[in-house]
DNA sequence: GTGGTCTAGACCACT
DNA sequence: GTGGTCTAGACCACC
């Protein structure tokens, strides 16, 4: 499993937004059931503290539930998880369009730079 | 003068930045005063102290350079302002492409996305 | 801890040389953890604030590393440190020198006197 | 006149210890007239203010006197000169080794580095 | 007036 | 508990 983790921003937030687009294409499938917070601590080299951190966020926002002593699920209703994984990619698109701006780019320059990756 | 801070980010880097265009597009010419530390603080609405921070950064950096009691100066050479906006450029797109393959989309969606802006 | 520190002169940097000398002479080994930033200010008697800057110092020019919510480790290679030590004694050493003959001590004069000490 | 002030530390002391050396080894005799406030600030490229405290300073502690339109001159005795520049040699020689010691250098191996220059 | 440094105290995110 | 950032306010030296 790749987290590909960047150390420099919080580690939470990323788990989260990674374990809700796994969810949204289909890596995780309605009802089943994800990797152990221990598991996850493990391979992305992370505090349990902070995965547990993130599964409960992700189960504040209807994508995921617990079930005590046997682990945590896949919520069936993945509108949520295509929901968030939309939004986040309209903030950061506009979060990137405004810092190329403030960096001096006209949108001309910005369609040009963005077309040659 | 228009400061424009997220208030979400550290505001230091913000300030470099913003700087860091100002003597890139000539805005600020080699040698000239700069804002002082008060002005900006001021004008931005935030703590002398940060503003200190940015400018001793930049200092480090070479963009600028300090003369005691009299103010900030922009360096004679421009060529690292140029570099340093250069490379904050590179790094935001590299980091923005990043995100949006971590957020499920492919290349093609991608720039489909980017030229709908 | 001693940390017998001069009031006339800027404590950061200061503090900055003492730690570079600790990891120099290998009083804190690499990947080793620092004293935290609470407690060099409690056991110095200063500003966790002006630790800080330190320490951030320290980071800059690669000696040290922080890990968030956990502390500040020694780099795994004390090159750096050796290095800015000694860059830090020819420094200090030219600087006396050029200051005795400034007060008017020629070389000859300057040997006896170094002697007697 | 060569004045090689480092601009890192304030000026008024660096001037008055210049004036105290030239006084001391006689490059200026007694009760003759110093270079004006304006010469020195303009040979030193200082502000005149700043020219201007320093013989002030020196002349609160007796090395010259100041006489109203025609300028300073060096006082008939020119014994507080010589103590003056033997004290600042002593405490800067104190500083030095104090400094090595703290940079982990023992008295042996600071006789040896001192007799390299 | 200016920059340079420091203290005090607060809040946040992460472990 | 840890580091990271910021605010508020103070004092100094220099111009």
């Amino acid at each position: 499993m790749e987290w590909t983790l960047d150390k420099n921003r919080p580690i939470s937030p990323q788990l989260c937004e990674k374990l809700a687009v796994m969810i949204s294409v289909g890596e995780c499938k309605p009802n089943e059931r994800l990797m152990s917070v221990r598991e996850v601590a493990l391979s992305a080299g992370v505090n349990p503290n902070t995965v547990q951190k993130s599964y409960e966020e992700l189960e504040r926002k209807g994508l995921i539930y617990s079930v005590r002593g046997s682990g945590w699920f896949v919520n069936s209703d993945i509108t949520v998880a295509n929901d968030l994984v939309n939004d986040l990619i309209k903030e950061k698109t506009k979060v990137f369009f405004e810092d190329m701006v403030k960096l001096g780019l006209d949108p001309g320059k910005i369609k040009k730079y963005v077309e040659e990756w």
